[in-house]
DNA sequence: CGTATTTGACCCGCGC
DNA sequence: GCGCGGGTCAAATACG
């Protein structure tokens, strides 16, 4: 019954791979391929270009099968197994080009504000609407972090927190920041490996990374310049090496035992520069996510790009 | 003093 | 209908 993969009931779709052991995540890299979509980009930093999400709602079209629904449909049944093996070969069984490994969201997130807006009134005052409430497309990450809260380039506020039900850890609820903006994240370890974070991202930021317009300018200047914004809240960048697990309610699930990018915009505490260097051993640079996307290309070496 | 976090209470959806 | 669990609110508190 402790099933650490439950079916999520709202997953559209979501691959489960266990991973307890982290053997060969260092192999297990993004050829560009095998559509790691860059936390970025599934932030959607609209700074550089179409947001991930919106990617996302259009590639489904382009790519007749995401990795994800590729995967999923295969790893769905299979038990959450302890190891990487089937990871592995889902990497390189990429032919390299299901690289964006996203796949169809379901909901056109066209009112997302006024929705918000109407969840939010319908928590204080019952309105009755006949609709049910929406829920906006979820992405999940898995991060391997010592911390829990990871950089993403924006601002984020906690607005709750909650135990979870068979997991000793609890769930985080972040707001993004920015008054226009309804982006929601959760944050919570994995039950099956506490040294993995799982964000789950809820909408789409209407802005641009706070953080990522600054590093901008800074980035270009010096890439891993410190990057100390006024930012409380601690943030990362991580940079999904696809496989999925089971995350709960997210509709599509990312692994990403990297961690923040070194983008140098890393928050300036020691928390961050302790996770930091703990992530960085597992760090594999999210090649497919830096790829069109120059800031980031002026961010991360090329080599390191390459590497892989 | 302004802002962020904590935390208990409340609301809602869903399964039984 | 009821209970449970997830998600959110908002007052209290902490922090810079």
């Amino acid at each position: 019954m402790e099933d650490p993969n439950p079916s999520s009931s709202f997953s559209d779709h979501y691959l489960v791979s266990g991973n307890n052991s982290l053997t060969g995540l260092e192999d297990y890299t993004v050829d560009g391929q095998n559509g790691s979509l860059g936390f970025m980009e599934l932030l959607g930093v609209p700074d550089y270009g179409p947001s991930v999400l919106d990617m996302l709602q259009v590639l489904p079209n382009q790519n007749q099968n995401s990795m994800v629904d590729q995967e999923s449909s295969e790893v769905l049944n299979t038990p959450a197994t302890p190891n990487f093996s089937s990871i592995s070969s889902e990497s390189s069984g990429g032919d390299g080009q299901n690289d964006e490994q996203t796949k169809e969201v379901v909901d056109e997130e066209d009112d997302e504000e006024g929705e918000q807006k109407q969840k939010t009134q319908k928590q204080l005052k019952p309105v009755k609407t006949s609709q049910k409430r929406q829920r906006e497309p979820r992405y999940a990450f898995m991060t391997k972090s010592e911390v829990d809260h990871l950089e993403d380039g924006y601002r984020w506020r906690k607005y709750g927190q909650k135990a979870v039900k068979n997991s000793p850890f609890p769930r985080s609820y972040y707001r993004c920041t920015t008054a226009s903006c309804s982006v929601k994240k959760r944050i919570e370890r994995s039950l099956s490996d506490p040294t993995i974070v799982m964000t789950t991202y809820e909408g789409q930021h209407t802005h641009p990374s706070p953080l990522m317009s600054r590093a901008n300018t800074v980035a270009a200047l010096t890439p891993c310049s410190g990057f100390s914004t006024g930012a409380s809240t601690a943030t990362s960048i991580p940079s999904p090496l696809q496989m999925s697990l089971s995350a709960a309610g997210a509709d599509q699930v990312y692994c990403n035992y990297s961690t923040p990018l070194n983008f140098g915009f890393m928050g300036s505490t020691n928390i961050n520069r302790a996770a930091i260097a703990h992530q960085k051993r597992f760090c594999t640079p999210p090649s497919a996510f830096i790829t069109d996307y120059g800031l980031l290309q002026d961010i991360v070496p090329s080599t390191v790009r390459k590497e892989e």
